[in-house]
DNA sequence: AACTAATGAATCC
DNA sequence: TGGATTCCCTTAGT
């Protein structure tokens, strides 16, 4: 793959690239009838309601309604079967049983672009008892999800120093955030297997690389949609963490769960190993170790691994030798999801385990399982990254359906300033959602992360992808497409330009801000679609995406799936006090 | 349309 | 501590 400087838009859905200030403030008054939408949804279909938890536990007094059923035949008629009296019960028959708990009287699941909750269960978005997410506070579009501050308010001396020394360093006037919410172009079933993993090349700016469960490293250059490599011999299971060598460029280093790291020359694609923790192979589980934490120290060129059982391995990154022994740094025989370099200081290591604990370590100064601070969670932590840029705050990603943020690493962290309640809940099937800064902001507070729990929108189940501000716990957008039906939990914010890139099963997505004309095409668009229907005929099939490329094969383009009718999907909700511009 | 496989963490003994 | 069991809004395949 050569130099990538044109900027051509070969097939690319949305083809204007010219940017312009992006107005997020007009979508309020359809922003309405999203909500209006999603919240009542199942207005047509009337529950049946009753019947359920009323009904009290017991479960199996219907064996005899079973029985009833039969004579009476299928969709016989339950007028006869309520007149002939006795059998009257078989209009209530087809027992529901829910999947869930398995009781009867009610049902979980999706009902059309719904999901209802088992009501015996806890919140499955705030995992509370007593309500179920279409009713948790949580689930307020506009608020959603955050616990207001948990922080005390107490001016402590190490507050004033935040103010005086910190907070100058900080710019605390937000620059304007420019959502990536239109997708511009998708790589559909790149990988034969789910992505797990992202990165942007530092220098080349439309140059993606994408690792899978398989191990595939994938680089794709998403001007030149043709461009495309894959390495499938670099690991043989899943690739769990890319970073390149600040050095130099064209080498990335990979960590993946054979037990590997390896460093791979993009330019020849030559690779070799830096380390490998299974040099006996496959000797049983209990043996078999699997490296997801991965950082690269600049400073040293050193590189910072962590395996499975919950140790630490310093790499030498010009001898390719491991420097002194391992330290356990977290549980012995836990799994070590991330690691994180301090930006600011790179000897500060921030490390996060299925211990469910965050910890700091200084790592001129390793004592094996005590850490600096520790921080604990609820449950197992997903990642955990310092703020891009400062490196004054933290922020981390849980599985107890929370993401927690930490203001300032020197201050008192005995407790998160925030904690930000959101849908990421684990799932075996599902990359380990990852909450990630956007580096471009200089305030450090934008993060993205995707969202796993649906949203019913104009009849259509979604899974967007949102973007939070850690300050407030305010949802600032939801980037959503209509034929993306499936969760994204990779997501990637680009170092320079405002792009987004997203892993969605097999698949890959770029996102782009939406421009004023776009904007402006698609109200026109609405409005003449109203005269349509107003004038009573039936509007034809919508504007289809020019398919005019070579390359069929694995499709660049987006793929199609359900079609919805295609409103406003990519909803961005209106970021009060940021409309200068 | 209805099934299945793949497969990670919690829970229970 | 360790093995069996369970599971919850998955996804792509048959």
């Amino acid at each position: 793959m050569g130099p990538t400087t044109r900027a051509r838009f070969v097939h690319n859905r949305r083809r204007r690239g010219r940017r312009g200030p992006y107005a997020a403030e007009d979508a309020s008054d359809e922003e309405e009838d999203q909500q209006e939408a999603s919240s009542s949804s199942s207005s047509s279909d009337e529950e049946e309601e009753e019947a359920g938890e009323g009904s009290g536990g017991e479960v199996d007094d219907d064996e005899e309604e079973e029985a009833a059923v039969e004579p009476s035949g299928k969709e016989g008629s339950p007028v006869t079967a309520a007149r002939s009296g006795r059998k009257a019960s078989i209009t209530i028959s087809l027992k529901k049983v829910c999947k869930v708990c398995k009781s009867t009287g009610h049902e979980a699941g999706f009902k059309g672009a719904v999901y209802i909750d088992c009501p015996r269960k806890p919140c499955f978005l705030c995992k509370m008892p007593g309500h179920t997410t279409l009713t948790c506070p949580h689930r307020v579009a506009m608020e959603h999800g955050v616990i207001p501050a948990s922080r005390r308010n107490t001016n402590t001396s190490l507050d004033y120093v935040f103010q005086s020394q910190v907070k100058g360093k900080i710019s605390m006037v937000k620059p304007q955030v420019l959502i990536p919410n239109q997708l511009e172009c998708g790589n559909i079933k790149f990988h034969q297997r789910r992505v797990t993993c992202l990165e942007f090349h530092p220098t080349k700016n439309n140059v993606l690389l994408s690792g899978d469960k398989k191990g595939l490293l994938g680089i794709w250059d998403y001007v030149k949609l043709h461009e495309k490599t894959t390495y499938d011999s670099v690991h043989s299971c899943i690739l769990n963490s890319m970073k390149f060598d600040t050095s130099n460029d064209g080498l990335l280093y990979t960590a993946s769960s054979d037990g590997t790291i390896c460093s791979t020359d993009l330019e020849t694609g030559i690779g070799s190993s830096l380390l490998n923790l299974n040099p006996n192979g496959w000797t049983g589980p209990s043996t078999w170790r699997m490296i997801y934490g991965m950082d690269f120290n600049a400073e040293k060129g050193l590189l910072l691994v962590a395996d499975s059982f919950g140790f630490l391995y310093l790499l030498d990154r010009r001898l390719k030798t491991r420097i002194g022994h391992p330290i356990l740094i977290h549980k012995k025989g836990s799994k070590v999801t991330s690691l994180h370099c301090n930006p600011a200081q790179p000897e500060i290591l921030l490390s996060s385990g299925n211990d469910h604990y965050a910890h700091i370590w200084d790592t001129r100064k390793l004592e094996p399982s005590s850490p600096f601070v520790s921080l604990a969670h609820g449950r197992v932590v997903n990642s955990g990254y310092f703020s891009p840029r400062s490196g004054n705050k933290i922020l981390t990603t849980c599985q107890d359906n929370r993401i927690r943020v930490w203001d300032y690493i020197f201050g008192n962290l005995e407790s998160p300033s925030r904690e930000i309640v959101h849908s990421h809940d684990f799932n075996r099937h599902l990359t380990p959602f990852k909450a990630e800064w956007d580096p471009k902001d200089y305030s450090e507070t934008v993060a993205v992360i995707g969202r796993y729990i649906s949203e019913n929108y104009n009849g259509i189940a979604l899974h967007p992808i949102d973007f939070i501000d850690t300050s407030t716990g305010k949802l600032l957008a939801e980037v959503m497409d209509p034929d993306i039906t499936t969760i994204s939990p990779v997501n990637k914010l680009h170092p320079r330009d405002d792009i987004l890139a997203s892993g969605s099963s097999r698949s890959i997505f770029i996102w782009k801000p939406k421009t004023e004309t776009d904007a402006t095409e698609e109200r026109n668009k609405e409005k003449a679609k109203e005269f349509v229907y107003g004038s009573g005929s039936r509007k034809k099939s919508n504007g289809k995406h020019d398919n005019s490329s070579d390359d069929d094969s694995d499709g660049n383009s987006v793929g199609k799936k359900k079609k919805a009718k295609k409103t406003r999907f990519t909803r961005t909700v209106k970021g009060k006090g940021k409309s200068k511009a």
